[in-house]
DNA sequence: CGACGATTTGAATAGGATCAATGGGAGTGG
DNA sequence: CCACTCCCATTGATCCTATTCAAATCGTCG
């Protein structure tokens, strides 16, 4: 990887608390590479290669089982994939493919695996970031068995409304709303239908721009849950 | 706790790389302590103030939202459970209680998180007992994502089955009905009718006890797949 | 302009939930 | 030892949600 490039990895919380020694060694091993959009980077049951963390763009981590397909989640800046997998030194169980064109940063497990033995700072900061996706997914396993359709839509759209909302109080969905649809586990059709159910709760569909007017209502019905809506922590 | 409980807890994977020392601190703060069966040990929400480890019985882990509830991951020996929130010092996501009388081992929070950070070998463990449960709750989202009620349901006792089955080819049910409809992510009514639909597969039910008389037959429906069903790993 | 993919809409179906009622032990008290 | 009770499990009937299949519409990109 080139030397520019190594400030910005540097500032991640990942790294920020490393061994100058440890993050060089960790850095000289690994690629900061972009790839174009739509491209598949692992698939599931591979042995686990790399530890990937997203620097630009968006990654979508999907599981197939049967012929069906699942959006599991979708990996923004700042944040890593498979960590589990490359600690344990076992198959991923998850499948990743680029959803935009991405920059990302692909270090050797091994690499990671021994960094984590030798630099106590890394291994504070691997235990924060495991623990943060565990938590992650905690969280949406809640939301699915615990919440229909609607409801994970609803609170789904106030989430977005929160981190996203522009000056005219409205903001653009981040992805097509057929990921969205599997990330929320529906069809699509069935995404469609949800919005006009939500309609008469103030949400305004115009493609990917959705407006809110009516948030208590939307809130009313989505009964939002600090344990299950809160990003972080 | 008693000394005399010291060597069957210093024995658990969690702590057999542990320095003597630390070790030591980390066991003089904590309790041992056995529970009646159906007992509230801890509630959503709260700071994590102790992380648990099951030693003896059975602990179930659910979550609720707006009046329903999900049962969300049973422990069994030897397991620990909620260490995602005392490793980050946050509220719990899920709420225990104990489904049998259960002997517990509770440690300090600010103890783990100490020894956490003097203690590499710990530091160690920690890290795969995390990935470990992060892969565990991974395996779950997926099965509910992917799989039909039904196909839950046979894979489950295909499980059971390997792990459990006895002399006479037959194996118990580890938790009642309700409890096991709940894991699943469905009602009790429609686990009674899954199991209607898996006599044809070979499924004789009489109460608890379960026999599969043409496992090949009930492989073929649940399409059993080892990035989902299997334990461990 | 034409083609393709994404989205929406409609109709029919299936899967699961809910409500209600019945059977079946396990435990209790007589 | 036997009734009684309570809770769990099963069954039936109905309702609701979500999936599937089909078709129409929209928008974008060559």
């Amino acid at each position: 990887m080139r030397p520019s490039d190594l400030p910005q990895v540097r500032a991640l919380r990942l790294f920020d608390s490393m061994e100058d020694e440890s993050f060089a060694a960790l850095m000289q091993a690994s690629y900061l590479q972009t790839f174009p959009a739509q491209l598949d980077l692992i698939h599931e049951g591979e042995p686990a290669d790399f530890l990937y963390v997203v620097i630009e763009g968006c990654v979508e981590l999907y599981a197939s089982s049967n012929g069906r397909e699942a959006t599991m989640a979708m990996v923004h800046p700042v944040g890593s994939f498979i960590l589990a997998a490359v600690l344990k030194d076992v198959a991923y169980l998850m499948s990743a493919r680029t959803c935009a064109r991405s920059k990302l940063l692909l270090i050797p497990a091994q690499n990671v695996r021994d960094a984590l033995g030798s630099d106590d700072g890394f291994a504070r900061a691997i235990v924060q970031e495991l623990a943060g996706c565990y938590r992650g997914v905690v969280k949406e396993y809640k939301s699915l068995k615990l919440r229909t359709s609607v409801e994970q839509l609803a609170n789904r759209l106030l989430r977005y409304n929160k981190e996203r909302c522009d000056a005219h109080g409205a903001f653009e969905l981040p992805y097509d709303k057929k990921t969205l649809a599997s990330l929320l586990g529906m069809t699509p059709e069935n995404l469609s239908r949800s919005f006009n159910t939500l309609k008469p709760y103030g949400v305004e569909v115009n493609g990917a721009q959705i407006k809110l007017t009516d948030v208590k209502a939307l809130e009313a019905l989505a009964k939002p849950h600090p344990l299950i809506d809160e990003r972080g922590n």
